[in-house]
DNA sequence: TATTGTTATACTCTATAACTATA
DNA sequence: TATAGTTATAGAGTATAACAATA
């Protein structure tokens, strides 16, 4: 495969991923039936604080790519539903510190869990030798391709 | 790589790709002093044009994932800069068609040919046979994969 | 009557601003 | 005084609704 096609391969596989349907039927599809107030917006907080662990709505904020206000927003609808819960900061007293309850951190497994299983079902149609190329181009590529985020801390939106 | 390692550097990569700024960043490196009315809302409206041929504005809508009334303010913008216009469809003199013009035909092979440029000088870092597996299993995971779009008409927003 | 194009309106999501509380 | 948390407000982007035009 010449440079300008496989460029222009991936320029069209990019352009599909990156569509707005795309991301909607990736949430839609992952968190379908998992428990009330797990949406596609609520999602990259409970999945973030998971990944990041027990922290403040700034710092999460932060590595989650919203501002600290609609941190506070989502946190208070997945608190509603018994996923997360607030406490003072021992860190500063002024603080809030986020974290998930039993049931957050079940929830977000089982999440994570659907789509890892949905994506090695339907790579395990490839030979071992090209899936292994795959994940690590892909996986560079997110992390400090072209195009990779600028903020080292940056978390998956999943 | 065991299948589950697999799927979960998979679902970290997707989770990066999917996040808004990953998104923007594409769009504000491509348009940037391309032309007047290109941005990341009008980009998806002209390279759709592009790809699928002169038509209406219900017809374009339909390709690229938009309400015919926001292809159609778009298509303003566009037609203001010199980069489409309008004409009587020929098929029902109802309809209005809209077609690129060769200022507007020779920004999207710019900014489609910067992208493909970047992508093909970044994969250059890796063996050929190894891009040759991951053009070919992320172009198969866009347009069958488990989140492909369910319409085979969708164009890539690039 | 039915459908497109266009414009006006409403809705959704996010950021900014403003306010409270506390070190 | 300075900073986090929260809530109110404004802005950006999209879809829905409404209307004119024409087969």
């Amino acid at each position: 495969m010449n440079r300008d096609l496989v460029g222009a391969e991936v320029t069209a596989a990019l352009g599909l991923l990156v569509r707005r349907e795309t991301r909607e039927r990736i949430y839609a599809e992952l968190t379908r039936d998992v428990a009330d107030g797990v949406t596609e917006l609520t999602y990259p907080v409970i999945s973030g604080l998971e990944r990041r662990g027990p922290c403040n709505a700034a710092e999460l904020a932060a590595v989650v790519g919203l501002d600290r206000s609609v941190v506070s927003r989502r946190a208070s609808v997945l608190e509603g539903a018994g996923l997360l819960t607030r406490t003072s900061d021992p860190r500063d007293s002024r603080w809030t510190l986020l974290s998930l309850t039993e049931k957050g951190r079940e929830v977000v497994a089982m999440m994570r869990g659907r789509l890892r299983d949905i994506l090695s079902d339907w790579l395990d149609q490839w030979p071992e030798n090209e899936v292994n190329a795959f994940v690590r181009i892909l996986s560079d590529f997110t992390v400090s391709g072209p195009f990779a985020h600028n903020n080292a801390e940056a978390l998956p939106a999943i």
